[in-house]
DNA sequence: ACCTTGACAGCGA
DNA sequence: TTCGCTGCCAAGG
């Protein structure tokens, strides 16, 4: 990594603890870089880390951004209920869809 | 410099 | 919820 940013991008991932999961876009939120979710995807496109959770990382919408059936797609499946994450239909339940900015600066189901 | 591609995200129909 | 379009950034040809 001769980047700073893909440093602050694998950092963030290694931050996702177990059994829970994070979107690209938010991955690279939490790494101080707003808006290069593809980025992220670039980079974990090109990773080479074992070590690295990158099961964890799923679509906004909580799906696999692989397409179902490739052995990624299994492969991140697989990890991911084995950390406890339910898995149905190449999707991951339990997480919570991000809240829309006016809920967020409303504050109020409305 | 221009166009295409990619493990994306958000909004409207 | 699913499909389609647009916006986005970085890399390759």
């Amino acid at each position: 990594m001769e980047n700073p940013a893909n440093v602050r991008v694998i950092a963030a991932i290694r931050q996702i603890p177990p059994g829970q999961v994070a979107g690209y876009g938010e991955v690279a939120r939490r790494a101080g870089l707003p808006g290069r979710a593809r980025m992220v995807a670039r980079l974990l496109a090109g990773n080479d880390d074992p070590d690295l959770p990158w099961h964890r990382v799923v679509r906004a919408d909580g799906r696999i951004a692989f397409p179902a059936g490739s052995r990624q797609h299994l492969e991140q499946c697989r990890r991911l209920r084995a950390e406890g994450v339910r898995v149905e239909g190449g999707r991951v339940r339990g997480m919570r869809r991000s809240p829309s900015l006016d809920e967020r600066l409303w504050g109020d189901p409305g």
